[in-house]
DNA sequence: ATGAAAGCGCTAACAA
DNA sequence: TTGTTAGCGCTTTCAT
C-alpha cells in the first residue's frame, strides 16, 4: 500500500526533492549543508524546503552519522542549586559548541543512576557527564567507556576511572572552615552530610569522593586541634530537607550538643538553621554555623551565614569543555582539575557558648 | 570472566541472531519485547544478549516505531525553584509512565526558546511541554501542533491555543495577597515582576498570562480600596536576581518609596529583602512584603515572609499527566486546570509606616 | 512459531 | 556538480 493516510506525516527530503525536481541526495545535501551544490538548484531546494516546511529527522540523521550532538547529564539532585547552578555551566558550554543536554535525575540512588545511563547511552548520547553516587559500583560507568562514549565525572572522583573529573578542593576546604571553628575556640563541631547511612564509623564506609575528602579534612583539623574523638560529631543521612532537619534536631537534642556545625551544603545548612532556630538558640552567640555553598540566601538571613564559595558554575563548564574537546577528537590521557574555593566569613560564627549544656 | 564487546562496533540484534542462530528477526522479538517466541528460543537469544552485552539502540527503535519515549519540556529558567520544582513533579509523572524527559531552558528569549521547541521537534520528542515566554509570537507552537505532537502549556494559558494547560489561580492569588496588604492600612503597594520591560503602561502590553492575570487582580484590589493610579507601583524588568536588586533598589530609593510590596516570584523576594536591608529598613515595620512561592528560605528569614503557597509539584505532575493521556491515544477537548493556591500569614505585614518618606 | 524482506529518513560512497 | 545506491539498527508486514 502506498502512502494513503499515514499517521504522522512529516515531510522528508524525499518530499522536497520531487517538489525540487531534484534527487534525494542533492536535496539532502542542501538541507543537511554538507557536499557541493549549486546556488540555483540550492535556492529551489530551500524554496521548497520552506513551502513545505520541512523538519529534518535529527532521528534519522543520528542513525547515519552515528552522532546524536547530545550530552548525556547525570547529577544526584536537580532541585539543589548547587546543581542547578552546575547544570547551566554545562548548558551554557555545551550550547556555546553546539550540543545540546539530556538532564536525568538520579536521587542519588545507585539503581536510578544505573537506570539512567543505561536509556542515555540506549539514545546514542555522543557523551556523559556524571556526578556519581558511589564508588562502589561503578559497572556501568565502565559500560560507558567500553562503549566508545567519553565520559567525565562532576563533583565526585573515582580513581578507579580513568576519566576526565572536574571536582572541588572538598579537602582543603573542609579543613579550612573547620580551622575557622577551632580557631574561634570550638571544641564540639559537628559535620552533617548527606550522603545515605545511621551512623559515621570510619572513612571506608563512605563511598562518595568528595563526602569522604570533607570528613577526612575535618577529622584532620580537629584532631590537630587537639579535640577528641571528633568523629563522634559526624553525621550521615541528611539526604533531604526532611531527612536534614531530622539529623538536625537528633543533633541539637542530645546532652552533648556540639558548639559549632559544618554543614555539606545549603540546603542541609537551611534545615539546621531553622532547627536552631525552632529551638530558641541563635546562631552564632549558641551555635555557630558554616556551610558549603554560597546560596543566595545565605546573605540575608540574620546573621548572615559563613559559607565556603565554591565556583560552581565553573565546574559545570569545566567537565563540560573537558568532555567536549573530546568529542571533537582530542586524544590524551585524562585530566583531573581541582578547582579551588573562598570562605566569605560572614555572621554566622561566634565563639563557644555553653548555654543549655 | 565477561567478554568485553568491540569498542568500535556495537552490537546489534543481527549479532545476536546470528550467535543465537536464529533469524534476525525472531531475535528482535525477543530483544524488543514484542510478537511471539517460543521459550526456548527466548532463552537462547537471551543468553547470547548477555553474553556479546547487547543495548538495543534507541534511535533506531524510534525510528521505525515513531515513537521516542521522550517528553520535551521547555521551561523559563530550571535555576528559579519554581521551575526545578514544577519540573520535578514532571519528571516524576513522566518516569512512573514510562516516559523520559528532555529538558530545555529558554531563559525567557522567545528566540531560545523557538530554537528548543525545532530542536526537539527534530529529536521526535513524542509531546511537549512549553512555559510559553510570551503570547505575541507562538507559531512555532502551532507547528507542534501541526507537527502532530501533542503540546500541553505549563504556568500560562494562551487562549488562541486550544491545547492542555494547567496554571495556578494568578488572578486570585494576586488579589488576596494585594487585600492583605490593603486591609494593613498601605495605600502605596508595589508589585515588582520579572517579565522583560521598563515601563509599565497598560495590560495590553504584558504578553505573558500569569503576569498579566496578577497584575490585573493587584490593580482591581488596589482600585477597590481607593487607591488612585495603583499602575504607578508597577515594577516590570526583574529578570534575573542583578536586575531585580536594580529594580529594587530604584523602587526603594525614590521619592514616593511604597510601604507595601508584592513580589512575584521568591528570586525577586530575595532580592528585595536584600535592598530593604541594605538600606538600613526592616521588613514589616518599614516596608511589608509578600511574596509568590513558598520557597524554602522564606521561613526562615527575620522575619519570615508571607508567602503565596503555589502547588507546584502538583502543576508539574498535572500537565505531564495531562500530555500522558493524550500521548496513550486520549482523545478530548482540551482541559484548562487552574490549581488554588493558599497563602500563608508570617511576619513580613505590618502596618504602613511614614518613616523617611 | 519462525524467517525473509521491506522500509523508517537520512548520509555517504561511488558513479556519471 | 549531480545522481544512484547502499546501508545505519530496528520493527513490521507477509509468507512459511
Amino acid at each position: 500500500m502506498k502512502k494513503t493516510a499515514p499517521k504522522t506525516q512529516s515531510i522528508t527530503v524525499s518530499d522536497v526533492a520531487r517538489a525540487a525536481k531534484v534527487s534525494k541526495a542533492t536535496a539532502a545535501r542542501v538541507l543537511g549543508g554538507y557536499g557541493v551544490v549549486s546556488d540555483m538548484i540550492r535556492a529551489d531546494v530551500l524554496a521548497a524546503a520552506k513551502i513545505l516546511d520541512y523538519r529534518p529527522n535529527e532521528l534519522a540523521r543520528s542513525m547515519t552519522t552515528g552522532r546524536s550532538g547530545i550530552i548525556g547529564v547525570v547529577v544526584g539532585d536537580i532541585e539543589n542549586p548547587f546543581f542547578s547552578l552546575a547544570v547551566r555551566g554545562i548548558s551554557d558550554a555545551a550550547r556555546a559548541a553546539g550540543f545540546n543536554v539530556i538532564l536525568a535525575n538520579s536521587g542519588e540512588r545507585i539503581e536510578d543512576e544505573k537506570t539512567a545511563v543505561r536509556i542515555l547511552i540506549g539514545k546514542r548520547v555522543d557523551g556523559l557527564i556524571v556526578t556519581p553516587s558511589e564508588s562502589r559500583d561503578i559497572s556501568h560507568l565502565r559500560d560507558i567507556h567500553r562503549s566508545g562514549r567519553p565520559l567525565a565525572l562532576l563533583d565526585r572522583g573515582l580513581p578507579d576511572l580513568g576519566v576526565d573529573t572536574v571536582t572541588i578542593d572538598d579537602r582543603g576546604s573542609a579543613m579550612r572552615a573547620t580551622r575557622i571553628l577551632a580557631d574561634a575556640g570550638h571544641r564540639n563541631i559537628a559535620y552533617v552530610t548527606a550522603v545515605e547511612g545511621h551512623e559515621y564509623r570510619d572513612l571506608a564506609q563512605i563511598y562518595t569522593s568528595s563526602v569522604r575528602e570533607r570528613i577526612d579534612g575535618f577529622l584532620t583539623v580537629c584532631r590537630d586541634a587537639g579535640i577528641e574523638r571528633p568523629e563522634r560529631y559526624v553525621r550521615l543521612g541528611a539526604t533531604s530537607p526532611v531527612e536534614a532537619g531530622r539529623v538536625a534536631d537528633k543533633l541539637l537534642s542530645g546532652p552533648d550538643r556540639p558548639t559549632a556545625i559544618l554543614a555539606s551544603d545549603s540546603v542541609i545548612a537551611l534545615e539546621i538553621f531553622r532547627v536552631i532556630r525552632q529551638r530558641g538558640l541563635r546562631v552564632s552567640e549558641d551555635i555557630s554555623l558554616i556551610t558549603f555553598h554560597n546560596a543566595d540566601w545565605t546573605s540575608v538571613t540574620t546573621p548572615p551565614i559563613t559559607v565556603i564559595d565554591q565556583p560552581v558554575y565553573a565546574l559545570g563548564k569545566s567537565v563540560a569543555d573537558l568532555l567536549i574537546r573530546r568529542l571533537k577528537g582530542e586524544t590524551r590521557s585524562p585530566e583531573r582539575l581541582i578547582l579551588p574555593t573562598t570562605i566569605i566569613e560572614r555572621g554566622s560564627v561566634g565563639p563557644p557558648s555553653n548555654r543549655g549544656r
